[in-house]
DNA sequence: ACGGCATGTCCAA
DNA sequence: TGGACCTGCCGTG
């Protein structure tokens, strides 16, 4: 259940491992045989995370689309060349289990076998055979294969010569023309590790302002800012001190451009760290306190009926669009 | 074993 | 506005 943030790492695996590299495509379930049967054997040239969306471009101007809506996931194997600047390697990527560990930071293990965490720093290669499962777990002991053993169902499987990528449960999974892929950016709003930020806030900014739709739903609104979900939207929201119920329109210009430069901030520390850690001024120990469990990164969300950190009135849950929508009545009136 | 739930989106009524 | 879709995990019994 992936927000923006780590669909920006996911991307970010892609061009170290996959772009300027011949790929081999198939759909080991079946349901994408054709679009794996265009792609196969082409090079990847770029790949870029927009908002939820994943792009890779391949040689033959070929796009593939993805997006991981609610359950979608990439499982990564073989050869990890790691992004510098995302904090670890991973075997799954987008998914979370039910606890809350984000499993984007799972630690690695290398080649040695070695239980290791891989730090901000230089790029290092590992093997991974992290996969979350009982039974992928077993199969991880069964030593190495090459390609990896298909388990369970997977729409897409790309491969090079050291490194798989399996993709399952998305909701959206595509090949499409330059035109096409230029469609789907069009609809889209701005997202802040996407072009130029300072434009960025100006789109934002404007779209905002033009309705009278309530805020609690603009931010999650794909086509007037990109990557925002439920967890970031509450907590953009509780930062702000902002009434979910406000209409765009009535949101002072300096509010609306402050959601905007946090919402930057909290992009690139969950790009950086692969966690939604949405609460902040926070000694080491709080920290890390927070970051090992779930239930205390968040200022509101998944906070029903516990008290406000801040002036303690219980939290309240509103659905709002079919999304739970958590917020502080007091602090937010 | 089974039901409910989740960080998402689309579409028909 | 409600349901469909897609998948995995946890709590309950």
């Amino acid at each position: 259940m992936p927000e923006g943030h780590s669909v920006h790492r996911i991307a970010r695996q892609f061009a170290r491992n996959f772009v300027g590299r011949p790929v081999a495509a198939s759909s080991p379930q079946g349901r994408f045989a054709e679009g794996a049967a265009l792609l196969n054997g082409r090079e990847a040239l770029t790949a870029q995370a927009v908002g939820k969306q994943m792009f890779v471009e391949f040689d033959g101007e070929l796009w593939l689309r993805v997006h991981l809506g609610l359950y979608g996931a990439w499982d990564f194997a073989g050869e990890i060349f790691t992004d510098p600047t995302i904090a670890s390697a991973n075997g799954r990527m987008g998914q979370t289990n039910q606890r809350g560990t984000v499993l984007d930071d799972e630690p690695v293990w290398d080649a040695a076998g070695e239980n290791s965490l891989t730090s901000i720093g230089a790029p290092r290669r590992s093997r991974v055979h992290v996969r979350m499962s009982e039974q992928t777990r077993g199969l991880a002991d069964e030593g190495p294969e090459w390609p990896p053993p298909v388990v369970g169902q997977v729409r897409l499987r790309l491969l090079t010569e050291i490194t798989c990528a399996d993709l399952r449960g998305p909701t959206a999974c595509e090949v499409q023309t330059p035109d096409e892929m230029l469609g789907t950016l069009a609809k889209l709003g701005p997202d802040p590790l996407v072009g130029d930020p300072a434009e960025g806030e100006e789109r934002f900014t404007a779209a905002v302002r033009r309705k009278r739709t309530p805020i609690g739903l603009l931010l999650m609104d794909q086509s007037v800012v990109s990557g925002i979900g439920n967890v970031y939207r509450a907590e953009l929201l509780f930062r702000a001190r902002l009434n979910p119920h406000t209409p765009g329109k009535d949101v002072p210009e300096e509010v609306v451009r402050g959601l905007w430069r946090d919402w930057a901030g909290l992009l690139r520390v969950g790009v950086e760290t692969g966690q939604m850690m949405t609460m902040d001024g926070l000694g080491p120990e709080e920290y890390r306190k927070a970051l090992a469990s779930r239930d205390d990164r968040h200022w509101v969300y998944h906070r029903t009926g516990l008290p406000c950190r801040v002036c303690g009135t219980a939290i309240v849950m509103e659905e709002a669009a079919a999304r739970k929508l958590y917020w502080c009545p007091r602090c937010q009136a």
